[in-house]
DNA sequence: AAACACCTTTGAGTGCACTCGAAGGCAAGG
DNA sequence: CCTTGCCTTCGAGTGCACTCAAAGGTGTTT
C-alpha cells in the first residue's frame, strides 16, 4: 500500500491508451479524478487504471459523456443511489443489444449482396437476376 | 411500368425515414438521383425506394458516406468494377463484425457489474467484495 | 389571393468528443 | 543551463453528417 506505483500523466496516458490531454478533459467533466504531489502534479495509481478500465467499457457500449457524468455523480452519492445506477447500466445494455441486432440485420443484407457478387462473378446466378430478385428468395 | 407511381420529395421523405434535406444532400453528394418532371420537381420511383433502403444497410454497417460515394461511383463505372465492390464490401462487413465483438466484450463487464450490484442488493456477494475482485473470478 | 410544396445557391449552425496551441510558470535530470 | 514534463486558463479547430435558414423563384390547390 504504502510502495504502490504512482504514475504521472505521460505515462498513465500510454498505460490506459488515451493522451494526457484527453485524460485532463476527463477530469474536468468530472469522470476521473486524479491526486498530486506537493508540487500540483496529478499522479495516478492501480486503482485509476481499473477504474478508467470500466469507464472505457461503458463508453465501449455507447454511453455517452453526459451520462457518464451522471453516473460517476450517483456513485459519489453512495449505496442509495445504487437501484438507479443499475438501471442506467441495463438501458445501456439493452440499447447496445439492439444496436447489435441491427447492425446484424444491416449485416444480412451486406453479406447477400456479397455472395450475389459472387454468383455474378462465377455465373451461378443468371445475368439477368437482380439483387433486389436475389434478396427476396430469402424473405419466404 | 407506364404506370408506376410517383412520388414526390415530401412524399418520399417519409416514406424512407429521411428528410427532404437529407436526400437533397445525398443527391449532391452523388449518392442518389432522381428524376424531374417538366418543371424541374424531383420525383422518385419504387426503385429509388430500394436503392435508398440498399444504401441505409450499408450506412448502418458503419460506412462512410465517402466510401459510399466511391461505391456508387465504382456501380457506375459497370461491371468491370464488381470486384473492388465486393472488396469494399468486404471490408465493412469484417469491420462491423469486429466491432460487434468488441462491444460484446464490453457489454459483458457492464452485464458483471449488473449483476454484481444484484448481489449487493440481495447480499449475495459480501459487503466487502469489490467489482474488480468479482471479476477477477471469471477470467480463470 | 393565399397557402403550399417544390426549386435554386450559399453559407451558417448543431452535437459530440475530443484535440491542440498559446502563454506563462515551476521543478528535476543530464 | 537547457530540455523535458508537468501545471494553468482559455479559446479555437477538427470531423462527420446532417440541418436549417435566407432570399427569391415557379406551379398547383383551396
Amino acid at each position: 500500500m504504502l510502495h504502490e506505483k504512482q504514475y504521472r500523466i505521460g505515462e498513465f496516458a500510454k498505460l490506459v491508451g488515451l493522451s494526457a490531454y484527453t485524460l485532463r478533459y476527463y477530469e474536468d467533466q468530472g469522470l476521473i479524478r486524479s491526486q498530486r504531489d506537493e508540487h500540483g502534479v496529478r499522479y495516478y495509481t492501480a486503482e485509476d487504471i481499473r477504474w478508467i478500465g470500466f469507464i472505457l467499457h461503458l463508453k465501449g457500449t455507447g454511453m455517452r459523456l453526459n451520462e457518464l457524468k451522471r453516473y460517476v455523480q450517483l456513485r459519489a452519492e453512495g449505496d442509495d443511489t445504487i437501484a438507479e445506477r443499475r438501471a442506467m447500466l441495463q438501458k445501456v445494455k439493452d440499447d447496445a443489444e439492439a444496436d447489435i441486432a441491427e447492425l446484424q440485420m444491416h449485416l444480412k443484407v451486406l453479406g447477400r449482396k456479397i455472395d450475389w457478387y459472387d454468383g455474378k462473378t462465377d455465373h451461378t446466378i443468371p445475368d439477368t437476376e437482380s439483387f433486389h430478385d436475389y434478396l427476396q428468395k430469402f424473405n419466404k
